[in-house]
RNA sequence: GCCCCGAUAGUGUAGUGGCCUAUCAUGAAGCCCUGUCGAGGCUUCGACCCGGAUUCAAAUUCCGGUCGGGGCGCCA
């Protein structure tokens, strides 16, 4: 491609991060449609996909995007050789098409009398055009076209699907939350790791796991982290986190539920479920301030696809929640719940619908602390002295709810070797299959708590998802393996 | 595992036994116009999931199948 003759200017990509100048192109698309005017007369070359068309006679309107946004390109028969000309004005939609061009100020459009002249906008008058790959027609659904598409075709088409900006803002916002999340364990204290996901038996028990084969011997594909986060503790990390998935081999069929997942996990030393609550609550706090400052653009676009359908969805806000999270202890939403005339007992599950009544005393983000033991894992800690109205003993397991969603569930963890072995006892389980495990605890082990958070269900209340499948790229649900 | 529901052009839909040679939008093909502006105008193309049954007549009713959707249960 032609060498640019700027200095090393650097492109401007989508969120003010620079992007090298590339072989294909010297400067984004979205980098002149904002710029334009330090750009005039530049001879720019751009790549993009295709979005319209325009035109059948000696002048052609091809309205081209890339990742950081739209630009037109003005065509024009005598200015180009006529090959080229032709071969871009009968392309089809979403072909490949770079062209080389200087930049011009947009004829402002005819504006009836007394209405304000649009601000200046800019485009590429063509000199060369080249096809880089030609799409074919008719897509197997449309990128810009107003027809609303099911979220199945959507999902047998992602990379189709993910063109729509909207789509590809959702995914962009999903790097965010990593990012952000990333970015504020890091100024607690915490480095990442990688747990295995190929795991000999059941880690835990309480779910069903993916069977395969791992050469001669049967294994699994791990359900979480959890055991293995905390042996990175007993080993003297102190603080950890992962960021990886996590397979469940339940059947559930809802629209907050996957078989494959991206669990947000942290793991720390000398702490109890109070403390790493305050860790979640920071990093939530700082993920959602951070979203606000810097990527209102992403959720603009969001909202512009949400003001179009039919009938408009309400706009989405990032309301930076305000710190502590409040904190319902399991018996008071226990307590919630029966005034708003349920009937449920101390030691049921809180399930969605329960969830509601809670969510309409606590809007947004609250833990639900102090299950009962009985209903946590055997790995979770209890006090004791700690029982609930009943009598029944409590637990230092939590959940983390927006709404009537869980995102997160943690506490602090169980690190007496005795009552790790009575727990596992009392739940029908067998010591000796975690003695990988427990046998950890039996040289010295700090008390610790951790949890771990759905990024899909997190992501879906930034974005007004209503299903997790929007949210993860390629969602493995019951029925879909593919793509 | 349980309970509902659905399947019509590439996409999204209308359709409740004959008016269906199947609606509309979007799309695609072509033409006209045009420095266009989610451009506009005209023409054309393209579909009833599969098998069986009822009926003079089935996209429409019934049975079976396949595929799919929603909810629940289950689920650190």
């Amino acid at each position: 491609m032609k060498k640019d003759k700027r200095p090393p200017i650097f492109m401007t990509g989508r969120d003010g991060s620079t992007w090298m100048p590339t072989s294909y192109r010297t400067h984004t698309l979205g980098e002149i449609a904002r710029g334009g005017s330090e750009l005039i007369d530049t001879e720019v070359t751009i790549s993009g996909y295709a979005e319209a068309i325009r035109g059948r006679g000696a002048i052609c309107f091809l309205m081209l995007r890339d990742g950081t946004g739209h630009l037109q390109a003005f065509l024009k028969k005598d200015n180009l050789d006529e090959e080229s000309f032709t071969n871009i004005q009968s392309a089809n939609r979403e072909s490949t098409i770079q062209v080389t061009g200087k930049v011009a100020q947009k004829r402002p459009p005819k504006v009836k009398e007394g209405e304000p002249t649009p601000a200046a906008e800019y485009e590429v008058v063509a000199s060369s055009a080249t096809i880089l790959s030609a799409a074919e027609a008719p897509m197997p659904m449309g990128v810009t076209d107003k027809v609303n598409v099911e979220l199945p075709t959507r999902l047998d088409n992602r990379h189709i699907d993910l063109r729509r900006s909207h789509v590809n803002a959702i995914f962009q916002l999903r790097g965010k939350i990593l990012q952000y999340g990333r970015e504020h364990l890091v100024t607690e204290g915490f480095g990442e790791m990688n747990s295995p996901k190929i795991i000999a038996s059941a880690s835990e028990g309480g779910t069903n796991l993916f069977p395969m084969k791992y050469f001669e011997t049967e294994a699994y594909l791990s359900q979480s982290p959890q055991l293995y986060k905390q042996l990175a503790i007993l080993g003297g990390l102190e603080r950890v986190f992962e960021i990886g998935p996590a397979f469940r081999a339940e059947e559930h069929d809802t629209y907050r539920h996957l078989n494959e997942f991206i669990s947000f996990d942290i793991e720390m030393a000398f702490a109890n479920d109070e403390d790493v609550m305050c860790v979640q609550e920071r990093m939530i706090h700082h993920i959602w301030k951070s979203v606000a400052e810097n990527d209102q653009n992403l959720i603009d676009i969001i909202n512009d696809w949400r003001e179009q359908q039919e009938p408009p969805l309400n706009p989405i806000t990032v309301d930076v929640p305000s710190l502590p999270f409040p904190r319902v202890e399991y018996s008071d939403a226990i307590e919630i719940i029966q005034a708003a005339g349920e009937n449920i007992t101390w030691g049921d599950d809180i399930e969605a619908h329960h969830a509601d009544m809670i969510a309409a005393e606590y809007p947004g983000f609250y833990f639900l602390p102090r299950w009962p033991m009985s209903m946590k894992p055997f790995y979770i800690y209890h006090n004791s002295d700690e029982k609930g109205p009943g009598g029944g003993q409590l637990s230092r397991g939590f959940d983390l709810n927006y709404g009537r969603d869980e995102m997160c569930s943690g506490g602090q963890r169980e690190h007496r070797t005795e009552i790790l072995i009575e727990n596992l006892k009392n739940m029908g389980l067998n010591p000796d299959d975690f003695s990988f495990y427990v046998d950890g605890f039996r040289f010295g082990a700090p008390p610790h708590a951790g949890w771990g958070l759905g990024v899909a269900r997190l992501l879906m209340v930034l974005t007004g998802a209503g299903n997790v499948r929007e949210t993860v790229l390629f969602p493995r649900d019951r029925r879909r393996c593919t793509p």
